[in-house]
DNA sequence: CTAAACCGACCGACCGGTCGGTTTTTTGGT
DNA sequence: ACCAAAAAACCGACCGGTCGGTCGGTTTAG
């Protein structure tokens, strides 16, 4: 099937550079035929090993990792099936035989990134007891899956919000707004169980609690714009990394600026 | 010069639609031959009434108005030079008249962001003296451009930062870079301020103030990320408004959500 | 009469997607 | 083990349409 990334093999593009790549053999290079027999490799490739054909879950787990590469390069719109058939050597034709078309790709990016946020964030944190425990759990979760270089996903999710069609789209922010309820709700308990732990004569002369001045809400879209923010500034050679991040973020949540 | 938009008769484009209107009429129309001279309107449109050519400044505020509400709609990439000159009751020719390509359009819509950002809340910040006071005006107003329905330049801005080529894209990020560090600076301030008014028996063990524990590098950029996120999700109708949104914002930079 | 504003045909390139192939791999029978 | 047929994977030409941008005009304003 698709030739896996080899060192050296791989497509090379520039930030920003259009590098329009045309296939110069055979993807599937099974056959006795060498490279060779149907044109010379490119010079920043070397011909690919032969391989066993891999079953098609893996065909399309690779192009939907390429093209969220290039999706997060380059913008979705910006991107072309040519573009992404390239920089899998195949053809376009190859590409359609995986898809049924762009959107589809997009979908299941965007799908994908929904799952890795179920699994890597709310699955872990649904087994914590103390809702403050997972609530700083949750925002360390949620940093690493943004700042993981393997998860293009979840940044091509994050940015690119218009180009499914109504149907498609409806479905993704579905699983979107469930998330951020669930974060509202979390939070709402954790300011409750605050409030709980308060002095008595701190809270004795209110009939209830009063509300906080943040409300859940509120603080749910602060939480989720501060972390989700990070994609647009966050550089690996920076200063802020996850591990001096997440417990400034962390505290800044929690105790804001001053604590 | 350009018609402006009258009731009856601006184009609604659907959130997602893609309405591609040509021009019926001339769109400048002050020679004494009426819009029947040359067709008969579109059924959404009445005929514009003559008036006086323009100078060149306002058409071109005119244009990139109007191709910063399609950007902000459509996306940059998705939106072409025939979707703006169609906006606009203008032929693409007539478009390149008053603009020598689309990369000029964004580059100013986003310049004419920075701009906005400048003189709505940077400069009155400025003339605040006190570090809190200015960090509270800082939110306020920024939040206020943000949600502001008629700077669409602004949620323009934040979105598409990778359209523009590398020399262009410089001189936008070189001003973000500006803003970026004005707020890092200002809640250096705040949190150097806060320690000064702490009582004696707090830090008077220490030969200087311990360092807060957020940085005010990360304090800033989370505090944008909070404030900038917002035009992915704010809804008009929605229960959280500029009102009622600033003072938790606000409440919840400096106390966090248990404040 | 000149300049500004505008138009519409046109350019080469590319878009998403299709289709009629070829090539490669798999499968089943001998 | 071999072979032929079927299926899967892939290719490249092609489709109608559109892209950003140009150019030789026309119309309108000064």
């Amino acid at each position: 099937m698709l030739p896996v990334a080899i060192a050296g093999c791989q497509v090379q593009p520039g930030p920003f550079s259009f590098t329009r790549e045309a296939p110069l053999f055979r993807s599937s290079l099974l056959s006795v035929h060498g490279p060779e027999r149907i044109g010379i490799p490119g010079p920043d490739c070397l011909p690919c090993p032969p391989m066993a054909r891999e079953n098609t879950v893996d065909s399309r787990q690779e192009i939907l990792r390429t093209a969220a590469r290039l999706f997060q390069q380059r913008g979705y719109d910006a991107t072309s099936m040519n573009d992404v058939a390239a920089a899998l050597k195949l053809s376009k034709g190859g590409l359609y035989h995986h898809f049924q078309g762009k959107d589809e790709i997009l979908f299941e990016i965007m799908n994908h990134a929904m799952e890795i946020t179920q699994e890597r964030v709310l699955a872990p944190v649904r087994g914590i007891a103390r809702p403050e425990d997972r609530l700083r759990a949750l925002i360390r979760l949620h940093i690493e899956v943004v700042l993981s270089p393997r998860d293009r996903e979840i940044t091509v999710m994050l940015h690119e919000n218009h180009p499914l069609p109504p149907a498609l789209r409806k479905r993704i922010n579905v699983r979107k707004k469930e998330y951020v309820h669930f974060v509202e709700q979390l939070i709402a308990e954790v300011q409750k169980d605050a409030h709980k732990g308060m002095p008595k004569d701190v809270t004795a002369h209110a009939a209830r609690p009063p509300k906080p001045r943040v409300s859940p809400r509120a603080a749910a879209f602060a939480l989720l714009g501060m972390i989700n923010w990070i994609y647009q500034w966050y550089k690996p050679e920076g200063e802020l990394q996850a591990q001096n991040l997440i417990p400034q973020f962390t505290d800044l949540l929690f105790g804001g600026i001053l604590s």
